[in-house]
DNA sequence: GGCGGCTGGTCCATTCAGTGGAACGCGGTC
DNA sequence: GACCGCGTTCCACTGAATGGACCAGCCGCC
């Protein structure tokens, strides 16, 4: 029974995931009166969703407000691609760690977006993201790394119309160059004073699954002395995947 | 519209959670029959809630069936208790691991179980437990921990019924003996051949919160020399968290 | 090749789970 | 004391959700 006409969602599915969807974007704790002007769900129906979402320990009511609950983590640790890709890369982080020092991050695409999966933390503060964290797919190393190997045209055109009209062509010409290469760079794109290399790992059928990138800054981390490490972490990556899958 | 009678639950939000436990408890993919079986969703209604969760991000499809999708992923990395929990607990666990090289991990009490936030790989394999997963409150000596400093007669209570009549003095002794010692063990108690060590770690209120412990091959660890570390990490613990909320 | 069994998806007449404005209590501020 | 904002609860009403039936596809067996 929806009565007045409300911007928000109105199946029950919807209106859950939109209020799971503002506390998480909140970065802390939330009310009532706020998930409801976010959402565009009247206060009194997000008064009783939450009421059964903390019930089940879904969220959880805090000192200023409403947070994330442990049933969350508990589904979380347990979500396919995360799981299977951080195991895979925890030996080939450690070697690359050792090689480095610097921060290190395994990402996969996610809309227009890298979502960090697993995190090293290296030298840099604050550290610039870390497992959970989305990062812009066309001004980070590890977006542009997967970009320059993704081959399905529309998934392409959806990610680019991010990019002005007069960057296209030279942001073309940085995937030719990162196909030739293997390696993608941020010169400060993203993250004030941090540089990133990335590379990306593929799967047996050569198809962009993730990226691997470290970042250190820019004033201390030589790019070009990064390269083929992270060449060889994406490489060894790869293969572990390869072999988990059979 | 609920016409024929069946078991299951009956409103969405009560569905919606219900498919999304039965896919975490798989341990990897389950099919729209196998939820349809454990939750006594109808199977049709399964599919078409499946279908929006996957959708959504929230499931994902793979090749053996659905699994938990990148949502969920992202939703429980900013849950609450874990991530304040962890953060504190990151250079108490590095001090803890040089002293000791084993197996650690800093639990919350859940319903009848401690469920693991924080964990760091020792010498046991398999790994006993780690992050995301739940072991039983009055076997464990993290749960036996939290138990020995919970006042809560009802928590207390609600947990006890998990133990036989004639074992209920003895274990009634132990906590005695743990709020004694500060200290509890689990001596092959939940896993064969592995022997555990934990303290409790309090809030401002002298309530318990988590636990932290050590947990060894029964062949090989002085749970003696343990103790003394343990109860000193706790305290670390105890401390880092109450100037986090000041 | 045909059959049977199993799976997951789609449809739509039906119905009851879900609704949200209104009212309330509480706490804080002036 | 008055006012404001927050979160909660209520219940007559209704439209979102339903699930049995049917379908297509796949697999294994004879």
């Amino acid at each position: 029974m929806r009565s007045a006409p409300h911007d928000g969602p109105v199946s029950v599915l919807d209106r859950i995931l939109a209020i799971l969807d503002t506390v998480r974007e909140a970065h802390g704790a939330t009310t009532i009166t706020r998930i409801a002007l976010a959402t565009g769900i009247p206060k009194s129906t997000v008064s009783r969703l939450v009421g059964d979402l903390v019930r089940q320990r879904y969220l959880m009511r805090a000192e200023d407000g409403v947070v994330i609950g442990l049933r969350l983590f508990e589904l979380g640790v347990r979500a396919s691609t995360p799981r299977r890709l951080g195991l895979a890369a925890l030996p080939v982080l450690a070697e690359l760690f050792n090689a480095t020092g610097e921060h290190l991050n395994v990402a996969v695409q996610e809309g227009p977006d890298m979502l960090s999966v697993i995190s090293v933390r290296g030298r840099l503060r604050p550290v610039p993201s870390r497992a959970g964290v989305r990062v812009p797919s066309i001004t980070t190393a590890l977006g542009k790394a997967v970009l320059a190997f993704t081959e399905d045209e529309s998934a392409l055109a959806g990610v680019m119309t991010g990019i002005d009209r007069y960057r296209r062509r030279p942001f073309e010409r940085e995937l030719a160059a990162i196909r030739m290469e293997w390696v993608a760079i941020d010169r400060c794109e993203t993250f004030p004073g941090v540089v990133g290399v990335a590379s990306p790992v593929l799967s047996p059928e050569r198809v962009p699954v993730a990226a691997i990138s470290v970042a250190g800054p820019v004033s201390d981390m030589d790019a070009n002395r990064m390269m083929p490490l992270v060449r060889h972490a994406a490489l060894a990556l790869t293969h572990r995947l390869a072999s988990q899958v059979a």
